[in-house]
DNA sequence: AATATTTGCTAAATCCATTTAGCTATCTAT
DNA sequence: ATAGATAGCTAAATGGATTTAGCAAATATT
């Protein structure tokens, strides 16, 4: 009659007790392995029922002890509110959550210290696999946890020189199906609006604008913006070298959250897209077939990138001990072509905005 | 010479054997209570150190079976995909973090048997407390956790017949607000696009539409879309009710995921915005300044939102086994006055789309 | 000097499940 | 009748921490 506000959980030698059996014969019924360890029919239904009926349920965290597997997926996002890694998050929540595993989400905020942190955390959470979208500088962590056995799939961008599993999309190709886009559609004076960063994702997109501007005999203007600063300054560097470059026709922006920026800083300066500057976004956005004039942007298979991202893990996790194959799978991107990146009229021929 | 692979995790009774020390001394010192228990300076120091050295780290698995506490918070949200979830998610992640709670994030996507099994996973995990945007029909669960004395908080919707601390926004205000507007601005057959849904948010929603359309002696025109089905589908049915309702003059969209579509019907229809019809948003957007026209939104706080709820599950968690009292804390909104919904022209007065 | 108190530390129990090693009883084969 | 095999179950060790109860030595008190 004491306690009635905290109800004592029961364990598995409450069960055996009241059963009177032994606690390793709940156990082993439980986990499956009856047939196994020869327990009898008889007994395997007299324990099924009474914890059918008592409703039991075993502890996760004594089994993870003694086992040292979770259950548990850790994934680190840059930022879980950004439309891409959301999106991704959420699709491989769902195909995890199905294999019985659980995941725990946090934003590195591309931060090399609050990730080493994390995955620190992660570790002692002991976590069964790890899905990472690294920040720069944090090789030698993810090297150690790959020395040690534990399954790591990397994904969006990697370390060329790290034997990892890797899922990124073709950031190369994507970049250079925006300039053949636009090139083809009249457009010769094309700038690359990116991140001042060195990742991998970052620098395949530079990469690809560079080689498709070159092929083209097209001059190459690229602006970099820092990473860490606020949406207002950014807004207002683009606007500054804008105005600098009033030669230009057309723009890529290299990530989501710089072509918002970039719209802003392009309304600002009151120009109009396509007619004084065309548009094209490096990953698309639900609502940019909303915006006027809607947006051409490469587009990434969130979807196939999710599902290869889970299946390279849980191939990961299946192994059995057999050496992983470290790959790096790159995925197509495609091109939703929109009204702000129309084909030049002749009117607008090397218009200066 | 044999385990190169795998390396062994050093434990506290290693440490203690290192030193010729007991793991309980070990122990009392790592968790800060030398002076408590009378440990010498200078045995403190030589763990300390010592710790420092091999660099040690306590197993939390089993710090979290011997406490019952894990440090961590399960959070379920409806769609970690959806920017007002993600939002805050992002918010309270970084809040916890700070004070060294990490957070189980999962959706529920408004599914009452998955919430129920997440709910029990989270349990099982024994996660210190919960912050959870209910799906309908999850009451007596949630009850059960109250009165097992768990730190729960519930946000963005609640029940208002159950005793739980709930952090939401003024929903009715909010909705008030929209067609106070639309009525100032000269509309006069204001419709209210809403979810089919009996939670609260969106029941209040409603309630304030009804209440400022009927204070002004305006027609009240709602049409209920049902919860669970395809972008598509929500599209062709706001376009077969606009097309019923020819004579509405502005709409007001309950939810961010029926702004989208309602958009999309409404450039379907060739309607132009808000010459034809005036738009406002319940949940703002950081798109909706690029949209063309501007969308005016109704604000919901994220910021605000996320630090009352971590605000109130801190003193849930800290409270000294004494009752917490439960209230429902209301954040007020703000009207976001863009393009979408300025006033009406003389020659627009009741035109007909 | 004898007793009481304080200091400084530790043995062992505990949290709850898994798993190894092994025990007893029954059955089979010779 | 007896050794060997098998069926059916369990005691105890284990994982890695925290925490209770308590011991021995040093110091203080009378």
């Amino acid at each position: 009659m004491r306690n009635q506000t905290v109800k004592k959980k029961v364990s598995i030698h409450d069960i055996a007790r009241q059963l009177n059996v032994s606690s390793t014969t709940v156990s082993f019924v439980l986990n499956g392995k009856a047939e196994e360890k020869r327990i009898s029919d008889e007994m395997k239904k007299r324990i099924l029922d009474h914890v059918a009926e008592v409703g039991y349920q075993p502890n996760q965290v004594a089994k993870s002890l003694r086992t040292g597997k979770s259950k548990i997926i850790g994934m680190l996002v840059e930022d879980i509110s950004d439309p891409f890694f959301s999106g991704i998050s959420r699709q491989v929540e769902e195909s995890l959550y199905k294999l019985g595993y659980k995941i725990f989400f946090s934003s590195t905020e591309n931060n090399t210290e609050k990730t080493k942190e994390l995955l620190n955390v992660l570790r002692e959470r002991q976590v069964d696999g790890y899905i990472i979208a690294p920040p720069p500088g944090i090789e030698s962590e993810i090297a150690t946890l790959i020395d040690e056995g534990l399954p790591v799939v990397l994904f969006d961008r990697y370390f060329p020189n790290l034997n990892t599993i890797n899922v990124v999309v073709d950031n190369f190709g994507g970049a250079s199906l925006a300039i053949e886009h636009l090139h083809a559609n009249g457009y010769r004076k094309i700038c690359l609006v990116t991140l001042d960063s060195e990742q991998s994702q970052m620098k395949d997109r530079l990469a690809g604008y560079c080689a498709s501007v070159k092929k083209h005999g097209l001059p190459s203007i690229v602006e970099k913006i820092a990473f860490r600063q606020t949406q207002d300054d950014t807004v207002k560097q683009i606007k500054d070298f804008l105005l600098e470059h009033k030669e230009l026709d057309a723009v890529l922006f290299a990530t989501n959250y710089l072509t918002i920026p970039g719209l802003e800083a392009i309304i600002d300066l009151e120009l109009t897209i396509p007619g004084d500057i065309s548009v094209v976004g490096f990953d698309d956005n639900d609502h940019f077939s909303l915006f006027s004039p809607s947006i051409t942007a490469i587009a990434q298979p969130i979807e196939k990138l999710s599902e290869r991202t889970v299946k390279k893990l849980i191939s990961c996790l299946n192994r059995e001990k057999g050496a992983l194959k470290t790959e790096t799978e790159v995925l197509p991107t495609a091109l939703i072509i929109r009204s702000s990146s129309v084909p030049i009229t002749p009117t607008d021929q090397h218009k200066t905005p």
